[in-house]
DNA sequence: CGATTCTTCGAAAACGTTTTCGTTTTCTTT
DNA sequence: AAAGAAAACGAAAACGTTTTCGAAGAATCG
């Protein structure tokens, strides 16, 4: 059986109180019963019973953790930033996943609200449109932050990165080496980010005196390799002259390079891509790709640390302003875009 | 403040005791309560408190899972093959890496055990050599499976792969394919995967009366893209015949093939290469990478499954004793090992 | 030396649930 | 109608900790 305070106390024939004191250092204990009881604990190898602690504080030191999936170079980065960042402030994290599906989004909430998480950080599946659940979690006064896919409506803290301007500087930089018909293989339609690289895709193109044709803008629902391979394909048969195209991830544009590479279409003499988040595979496949990095890492660990301070406020019941902060990317020029040798 | 048994007791009139008893179906409460209580509890929309029950009951329905590092993809394969299953099963899963580090390691571990999880997941660091670590948890009677990069010594459940096996089939493929002098780009020396992998390369060798040379085993520390680069190198400089490789990992690989690539030595022409662990990746370098796929999910999958066989045994009491369960492996053969079209 | 302040300790309540065991009420049976 | 059995309920302890508040003893002061 693991040893208790009350094991402590019996041996040194004090009281249970005293020995709690003792080992949180209060100032009414003497400093020789401290060291008694601090030498005797360790004696018996003794840890407190987190469970106490927990009904006692009413916390868990455990924040909860939603993605959409968890096998995903940009969100294991994001994971990855979390739990280093939550292990310095104490915290443990739980982590599931919605696979995308917004009524799995609801259940792993209530999951993580069921077992009273100090926090909860979350990325959106693209299917979420209502986002009462979301507010479920704001009304029991759980501090919330959103990352990456976020929902504007929802009033708690963001960590995001600029879509629409990493678009626009993806999509001038193929304007910059010549592209005059430039696509776009766009996400789903509903998250805000396939909505704001769009966005910044088509502006880039009237700003620089382009036309913009909505013919040339391909959705990939799933965001998956094949996604590429067909998209391709089906612009090729619709379009003769396209010289470039702004692909919203990585993943469809190493599919998307795969198929020209099988049909013997050059790239990037005849169509140079660019593609976003800077996935590892990208600088490996032939060509290697250019791409928008997205700081995954350094989104994890900023998202725990801005939940971090709503936990600490929401203690104090100290509401806390929500906060947006927006992360830079930048352009890794491969290449797809540049000309090999 | 939210709603506790005390309240649906007050609301209805009648004691703590029949509002708990009524909710979990107890055979001595009357039909007519039951029904009542339950009306009120969804109608207060009770949450029981999930500290309070962690306490009575002595277990939190969380396990930990312990890591080397999660930004891999056969980790986060295994990461979602765990957490699928354990939700089923109503259990949550905490992650925590180690980095590859012994010291992490062990306060990775303490931090498990002083959360009081009912058990834990863990896949060793490639430092680890002493296991007083694993034992503690035993110990405590903390129910333990290891995964993938195991410890053969200690005395738990185990899912692994058979690793000398599946490296004499990648072994015996690049013979078949005509391979005469075959080198190997083998992982560190301490963990028994590397090990394994290496001792089914080299009795492979000599089962085909081909002779083994020490020279022509390289170690990659880090396992890492450069790794492969610098490795093929060095082997470059120092032998002139090979024409085939077996490495320990694809990423390895992946990183070999390029500096092949860049050498403009073509494979699998003059170097046929073998992977091992079936990235993604793999599938859409050019050329496609020949290896062994490893079975994450599933790996995970069955790691919770015997977790949680050893829970409900151990919960009873009832010793169990330990159980290996070895998981199937497969060649997939791509353009590295056959000459494409 | 009596009064006051410090120092050190402990009793007890509280957190919310589960479960044992005893008590009361209702129902059967003769 | 009395006795026994069955059904329904509740008091109370327990899980192990934290923290408030009061009390006892020691030290200080005039």
């Amino acid at each position: 059986m693991p040893v208790t305070l009350k094991d402590i106390a019996e041996k040194l024939n004090i009281s249970i109180t005293t020995v709690s004191k003792a080992l949180k250092d209060y100032p009414d204990v003497s400093k020789k019963t401290k060291r008694l009881v601090k030498e005797t604990a360790s004696l018996l190898n003794y840890k407190p019973n987190s469970f106490a602690v927990n009904l006692r504080t009413k916390e868990s030191k455990t924040i909860g953790l939603i993605i959409p999936e968890i096998v995903h170079h940009f969100f294991s980065s994001v994971i990855n930033g979390i739990i280093n960042q939550a292990e310095k402030k104490g915290y443990l994290v739980i982590i599931l996943q919605s696979n995308e599906s917004y009524e799995l989004e609801k259940k792993q909430i209530d999951l993580l609200l069921a077992k009273r998480v100090d926090g909860i950080l979350i990325s959106l599946a693209n299917e979420s449109t209502d986002y009462s659940h979301l507010n479920e979690i704001l009304n029991q006064n759980v501090p919330l932050v959103m990352f990456d896919k976020i929902a504007k409506l929802v009033n708690c803290s963001k960590v995001i990165i600029n879509d629409r301007q990493a678009a626009a500087i993806a999509t001038q930089h193929l304007i910059d080496i010549g592209c005059k018909h430039i696509a776009h293989f766009r996400g789903p339609l509903l998250p805000q980010n396939s909505i704001d690289r769009f966005l910044g895709y088509k502006k880039t193109l009237l700003d620089n005196d382009l036309k913009y044709d909505s013919s040339l803008v391909y959705i990939s629902d799933d965001m998956s390799f094949e996604n590429g391979k067909t998209n391709i394909s089906k612009m090729l048969s619709e379009h003769e002259h396209v010289d470039g195209i702004f692909i919203n991830t990585d993943l469809v544009a190493v599919g998307a390079i795969a198929e020209l590479n099988n049909r013997g279409v050059k790239v990037p003499e005849d169509i140079a891509i660019v593609g976003f988040s800077n996935w590892f595979m990208s600088s490996v496949i032939s060509p290697k790709l250019t791409t928008i990095n997205q700081p995954g890492f350094d989104m994890g660990k900023q998202s725990f640390k801005l939940l971090y301070k709503e936990i600490k406020a929401s203690k104090k019941n100290n509401p806390l302003v929500p906060k947006t902060v927006v992360l830079d990317t930048d352009l890794i020029i491969r290449e797809t875009t540049s000309s090999t040798r």
